[in-house]
RNA sequence: CGGUCUGUAGCUCAGUUGGCAGAGCAGCUGACUCUUAAUCAGCGGGUCCAGGGUUCGAAUCCCUGCAGACCGACCA
C-alpha cells in the first residue's frame, strides 16, 4: 500500500512508529512479557487498608488517555476488562531524561497501542482503583485507529454500532464492545457445561466425516465438492446422524460430536449456510428417556449461565426449569386449528390446508402437509419450553414406529420462543422398515421435493449387522446460543457469519482518463484548454478525468501568467 | 428472490428549495501534577459507495449497479 492511500491518522501513526525505533524503543518486541495481575482481579481485591497489589505488572490496549502536563490518566484493557493508569513524569522517568513520558507517552503512543505496566495500586481522589505506573513497555504499536467510543453515566456515545462493520471486522468489535466478547464466552461455556455433563454420563465425544459421499440424516439441499485424485463428487455434511449410529453398531452406548453442519439454503437473521449442532446418540434409551436428558441440559446449561432457571429473552421471560410440557402433534394441531388430523388422508389434509389458507404444492406428502399445517399454525404459539412429540411417520423416515400407532413415529421437537431447538426420536432400527423408508424418500424426491433424502446403502448394512435400541437427539447451539444470551441475529453469536466479499477496489482508469493521458504523452506541458478540446469531452466527463489523473497523481494542473496548463507528472 | 430504508472525515451523524462540504469525538500544535465523555486555545483532515443522465451548477433530482440493515418468502 502507497502513502497515497492512507488516512493522516494512519500516516501519523506510521511516522511515530519510526520514531520509536530511532529512540531504540522495539515497536513489536519479541520477548515474554509476564504480567501478575489482571485489570478485574484488582479492582475486586484491591483495599486500602491492606495496601496489597503493591507490586503488579500488567499488559493491555490503551483505550483512553487523559494528558495533562506532567502527569496523565489512561485506561487499559486486558483481557478481563479496564483497569485506569496514573501516569507521572517524574515518576516514570526518575532521571534528567524524560523522554519516556514527555515523547514517547505523550506523542508516540496512541489509543489502540499495547502496553506493558509495572506499577503499583492506589485509589484516586475520586475513588477509582489505579494503577501507578513506575516503568512502561511498548509491546505493540497499533497503526489504525480504533472507534472511539465514550460512555457516562450508563450511556454510550459514539458507539461502534454499524453491524455490516462489526460483522467483518470482529476483532474490532470485540475491542470496543465488551457485550460482544460477553456473549462468546456464553458460547463456550454453553458448550463446555454440555460436555462435561455428558462425559458425567460415561458418553464418548467422537469426531465424522464432514465430506460424505451421500448427504444423509436431514432433509436439506448440499454443498456439493469435488475430490480430484479420487474424481468423485463430496458433499458437505448436512447432519453427522448416520455415522454417530454406525458406532452404536459398533459398540459404543452413548456417542456425541458438536459438528459444523452445512446447508446451502436461505441466509436470514436465524441461519447461517454453517452452523453448529450437538447430537448425541445413546444405546438402550428411547425418547421419553431422551426428553428427561434434554430437559435437564437446558436447565443446567441455564443455571451455569445465569445461576438461574430464568432467562430474559426479547420481551419473554424464558423459564427453563425442568419438567417442560410434553403435547403431541395432533394435539396441538387441534388446539390450535380445531381440525383432528388423526387417520386423515391426504386428499382430507389437503382440504384442511385450503381451508386454512396453508399454501401447499402438489410434490407435497402427507407428513409434509402436517409438518405445513403445525409449521403455520402452531409453532409460534410455544414460548415457554414444550416437547412436541409423536411426528407422522412420512416426515420422520429416520424414526421408529410408535409403539402404540403405526401412523406416528416415537419423535420429540423441543420448542422455545416459538422455534425448534432441539430434535429427537427413538432411532428406527429395522434395516427393512429403514430400506422402505428411503424408498419413500426416493418417491417424494422423484415428486419434485429437493429436499428428500438419498438412500446410503451402507448405513443400511450397518443396520443389518443390528444397532441396539436406541435414542439419538440433535440440539441447534447457535440457536441455544440465541437463546441463553439474548441475541436476536445468528450473527451476533457467529465470530465470522458468512458475509458477501467485500468490494474489491480498483484503481484501474477509467476510459476517458485514459484518452485524456494518450493526448498528455504527445504534449506536456499543455494548455488545458487546448487540452479540453482535444479530448472532445463533455464539461462533466472532462471535469471527471481531469481530476481522476490528478488524484492518482499521474497528472497536475498548474497556472502561471499565461493561463491554466496541464503536465505529466 | 420481493418490499422498505441506508451508504457523507478514523468513529457517530447533520446537510434546508439544487448554489463554497458541516458538527461532536478521534488526530495535530500548545497550556495544565488526581483526571474520568477531563478542560482550555488554535489547526489539519473528504473518491459525499460506484457509474451514467438532467442542469449554468448535483452530496441533494432521475436511471443502473454495488454493499448493508429491517420485514416478508424459503429453511434449522
Amino acid at each position: 500500500m502507497s502513502n497515497q492511500e492512507l488516512s493522516e491518522q494512519q500516516v501519523i501513526r506510521r511516522n511515530s512508529l519510526q520514531k520509536l525505533r530511532e529512540l531504540g524503543i522495539d515497536p513489536y518486541p519479541a520477548a515474554e512479557f509476564r504480567v501478575n495481575a489482571t485489570s478485574t482481579e484488582i479492582k475486586a481485591n484491591f483495599s486500602e487498608e491492606k495496601s496489597n497489589y503493591q507490586d503488579v505488572v500488567l499488559a493491555g490496549r490503551l483505550m483512553s488517555r487523559r494528558i495533562m502536563g506532567k502527569a496523565s490518566f489512561a485506561e487499559i484493557q486486558d483481557y478481563k476488562g479496564r483497569i485506569q493508569i496514573y501516569v507521572n513524569r517524574d515518576e516514570l522517568c526518575t532521571g534528567e531524561d524524560k523522554t519516556m513520558y514527555n515523547e514517547v507517552f505523550k506523542k508516540l503512543l496512541d489509543i489502540g497501542d499495547i502496553i506493558g505496566i509495572k506499577g503499583f495500586v492506589f485509589k484516586t481522589q475520586m475513588g477509582e482503583i489505579s494503577i501507578h505506573v513506575k516503568e512502561l513497555t511498548v509491546l505493540n504499536k497499533s497503526l489504525r485507529p480504533l472507534p472511539i467510543v465514550k460512555e457516562k453515566d450508563g450511556k454510550t456515545y459514539d458507539a461502534f454500532s454499524d453491524a455490516e462493520q462489526r460483522y467483518r471486522q470482529r476483532y474490532v468489535d470485540l475491542i470496543v464492545n465488551p457485550q460482544v466478547k460477553d456473549v462468546f464466552i456464553k458460547r463456550t461455556k454453553i458448550i463446555n457445561t454440555m460436555r462435561e455433563m455428558f462425559n458425567e454420563y460415561g458418553y464418548f465425544e467422537v469426531e465424522t466425516p464432514i465430506l460424505q459421499p451421500i448427504p444423509g440424516g436431514a432433509a436439506a439441499r448440499p454443498f456439493i465438492t469435488h475430490h480430484n485424485s479420487l474424481n468423485i463428487p463430496l458433499y458437505l455434511r448436512i447432519a453427522n446422524e448416520l455415522y454417530l449410529k454406525r458406532l452404536i453398531v459398533g459398540g459404543f452406548d452413548g456417542v456425541y460430536e458438536f459438528a459444523k453442519d452445512f446447508r446451502n439454503e436461505g441466509m436470514d437473521r436465524t441461519h447461517n449456510p454453517e452452523f453448529t449442532v450437538m447430537e448425541i446418540y445413546v444405546a438402550y434409551k428411547d425418547y421419553k428417556w431422551m426428553m428427561s436428558f434434554t430437559e435437564q441440559i437446558c436447565e443446567r446449561v441455564a443455571l451455569a449461565l445465569h445461576g438461574t432457571t430464568k432467562v430474559q429473552l426479547g420481551e419473554n421471560i424464558i423459564d427453563y426449569k425442568t419438567p417442560y410440557p410434553r403435547v403431541t402433534m395432533t394435539e396441538a394441531i387441534k388446539e390450535y386449528t380445531g381440525y383432528d388430523i388423526s387417520g386423515k388422508s391426504e386428499e382430507e389434509l389437503r382440504e384442511i390446508c385450503d381451508k386454512l389458507g396453508i399454501e401447499i404444492d402438489p410434490s407435497m406428502g402427507k407428513g409434509k402437509l402436517i409438518d405445513e399445517i403445525f409449521g403455520e399454525k402452531c409453532e409460534h404459539n410455544y414460548i415457554q419450553p414444550t416437547f412436541i412429540t409423536d411426528y407422522p411417520v412420512e416426515m420422520s423416515p429416520l424414526t421408529k414406529k410408535h409403539r402404540e400407532n403405526p401412523e406416528l413415529t416415537e419423535r420429540f421437537e423441543l420448542m422455545v420462543n416459538g422455534k425448534e431447538l432441539a430434535n429427537a426420536y427413538s432411532e428406527l432400527n429395522d434395516p427393512i422398515d429403514q430400506r422402505e423408508r428411503f424408498e419413500e424418500q426416493l418417491r417424494l424426491s422423484e415428486k419434485g421435493d429437493d429436499e428428500a433424502m438419498f438412500i446410503d446403502q451402507d448405513f443400511l448394512r450397518a443396520l443389518e449387522y443390528g444397532m441396539p435400541p436406541t435414542s439419538g437427539m440433535g440440539m441447534g447451539i447457535d440457536r441455544l446460543t440465541m437463546f441463553m444470551t439474548n441475541s436476536p441475529s445468528i450473527q451476533d453469536v457467529l465470530f465470522f457469519p458468512q458475509m458477501k466479499p467485500e468490494k474489491k477496489v480498483t484503481v484501474e482508469l477509467t476510459e476517458d482518463e485514459k484518452a485524456v493521458m494518450e493526448l498528455l504523452k504527445t504534449q506536456s506541458p499543455v494548455y488545458l484548454n487546448e487540452l479540453k478540446e482535444k479530448s472532445g469531452l463533455s464539461n462533466k466527463k472532462w471535469d471527471k478525468a481531469i481530476k481522476g489523473l490528478t488524484k492518482h497523481k499521474l497528472a497536475k494542473v498548474e497556472k502561471n501568467d499565461d493561463g491554466l496548463f496541464v503536465e505529466l507528472v
